[in-house]
RNA sequence: GGCUCAGUCGCCAAGUGGUAAGGCAACGGUUUGCAAAACCGUCACCCCCGGUUCGAAUCCGGGCUGAGCCUCCA
């Protein structure tokens, strides 16, 4: 199956064909710096680092943009508020951004530009649209002429002319019409600005993305990304003013994720119960646990975030770390230190049954990321990639053959692949650590070692107290053919 | 009011014309000193009404319900 890409302008699935030949680029409009990540700030990059990963893995060249938005009113405002300079909010705040982006496995960004390092490219743009009569100049204000450009509109589905009926739209006199949108702000005394031809000012919200996207990605380039709620007006905006200026098609693929909401109500600062800090989330959950949740329903849904949701997925996520475990236990070889395939022709199944069965839920999970990146299906392929290890492994025994037990590590490697497509169990998981340092560690090695010695004296009521409390602490044990394991269960 | 999108098991969710993947929960069983884990098994006529078709969860029409956008927002 050849990869298909659903095109918001096209509102259909179109095969997927890149501009220049084995390479992509992409751009993702990223945060504007004012406040710290919520979780529905990651759902994005989460998404399009999904879908670098499987387009790198498919063999192409990959270059992809995030954009950091460090000029705006709202930085002017908070900064303002907290007694502090613009510049230092946004450098604040973009490093937060940076370890949430860290913390869950987005680690495909390119390049994050800034938008107050590329005055000079919006003002360029801003000029040539000026000269080529698409945009005017008004107080010291810049506006782009929606009437100027005939497919106004074509990105996000409407006519030009019902927008502006119940559109509220702040009444103005400088505008020509109430609809179009602003290139270049005259600034306030004590607002960042910078020298123009039109006096000093700043950029507008839309031609930060144009002037950068053309400069890092070149005028016309392939995937253009970001939330749902973007596509009127910011998308809709940037598409007619770049393809007014460069007189080429800007981008291939309009791709939009849906929306996270919490309880049903979608995530914004102005619903305060709603926000949800990323960093307070990540104390909490690991960061599989919010990737799953961000990967497991089709990223054009919307997807709704709540405790109960988590605590599941956590449960579903804890049958891969034990497979881990036995894998390690089994090979003596780490989950996390296998090599994986890097595209789908470096692995082959050979004649196994076991690895017959496997080969076919990876075909099924490749051919589920090829439409539209199906990461929900994808992610049901994944469970039975790891059951159908489980089942092999419960039949692996001291007398099985060196060739057996290599089928199970090359079943292991698959799902090692599969699940780095999704960028799923990239770190170790921190065990040690979690109940404080590793003493604690060496004193639960401790019990059960004397543990062993009451089983083993059939005192099996002293055995069992020693678990019980064990569990009431929130340490279980699983004893098993290879010994006794131990994990720290989730306080959720 | 206009423009989009969605409605599949108790919950989450895949499936775009040929008689319903997967996860969580639940219930049997194997295993275990007992548990846990793992494994095996059970658990859905796909919002409603009409139509097209040999055949529809899937296509068309009409309802009902929900979400997003039209205003800053990932």
């Amino acid at each position: 199956m050849a990869l298909r890409v659903y095109n918001t302008l096209s509102q259909t699935k179109e095969p997927f064909q890149t501009v220049a030949p084995g390479r992509v680029g992409m751009y993702v409009c990223g945060p504007t710096v004012y406040s710290k990540s919520h979780i529905g700030h990651m759902v994005g990059p989460v998404i399009f680092d999904t879908i670098k990963r499987y387009l790198t893995y498919l063999g192409y060249q990959v270059s992809w943009v995030v954009n950091i938005t460090d000029v705006d009113d709202k930085l002017i405002v908070q900064a303002q508020k907290d007694g502090t300079t613009v510049k230092e909010l946004a450098e604040q705040v973009t490093a937060d951004s940076l370890d949430c982006l860290a913390a869950l496995s987005v680690d495909g960004i390119d390049h994050m530009p800034r938008a107050t390092e590329h005055i000079g490219e919006i003002i360029a743009i801003t000029e040539g649209l000026i000269e080529k009569e698409f945009a005017y100049e008004s107080g010291g204000d810049v506006y782009f002429d929606v009437n100027k450009a005939e497919s106004y509109g074509k990105l996000s589905h409407r006519d030009p002319d019902d927008l502006m009926v119940g559109a509220r739209i702040e009444p103005t006199t400088l505008k020509r019409n109430p609809g179009d949108f602003a290139l270049w702000k005259r600034s306030k005394p004590d607002e960042p600005s910078w020298d123009s031809p039109w006096g000093p000012g700043r950029p507008g919200w839309h031609i930060e993305c144009s002037a950068m996207s053309l400069k890092l990605l070149g005028a016309h380039f392939d995937i253009h990304g970001g939330g749902l709620d973007l596509v009127f007006p910011h998308h809709e905006n940037e598409l007619v003013q770049s393809e007014s200026y460069t007189g080429v098609p800007f981008a291939s693929y309009w791709m939009h994720n849906g929306l996270l909401t919490k309880d049903g109500r979608k995530i914004s600062k102005s619903d305060p119960g709603t926000i949800v800090l990323m960093s307070d989330l990540l104390r909490d959950y690991s960061p599989d646990t919010i990737r799953v949740l961000m990967l497991s329903s089709h990223y054009r849904r919307p997807i709704d975030y709540g405790p109960t949701r988590l605590a599941e997925i956590d449960r579903g996520l804890q049958t891969f770390h034990r497979a881990f475990e036995r894998f390690e236990e089994l090979g003596n070889e780490p989950f996390h230190q296998l090599d994986a395939p890097r595209t789908r022709a470096d692995w082959k199944a050979g004649d196994a049954p076991a690895l017959r069965e496997i080969a076919e839920h990876r075909t099924r999970f490749l051919d589920a990321m090829d439409d539209d990146f199906n990461t929900g299906g994808a992610l049901g392929e994944l469970f039975e990639v790891v059951h159908a290890l489980n089942r092999t492994a419960a039949a692996l025994t001291a007398a099985s053959s060196p060739a057996d037990l290599a089928d199970y590590r090359s079943g292991m490697v698959v799902l090692k692949e599969l699940s780095q497509l999704l960028g799923l169990f990239q770190k170790p998981p921190a065990k040690p650590e979690v109940g404080g340092d590793a003493l604690t560690g060496d004193l639960l090695e401790l019990l059960i070692e004397l543990r062993a010695r009451l089983r083993k004296e059939k005192n099996f009521a002293m055995a069992d107290e020693v678990r019980n409390r064990l569990t009431g602490l929130g340490v279980v044990l699983e004893d098993g053919a290879q010994g006794t394991r131990w994990r720290i269960e989730p306080k959720h």
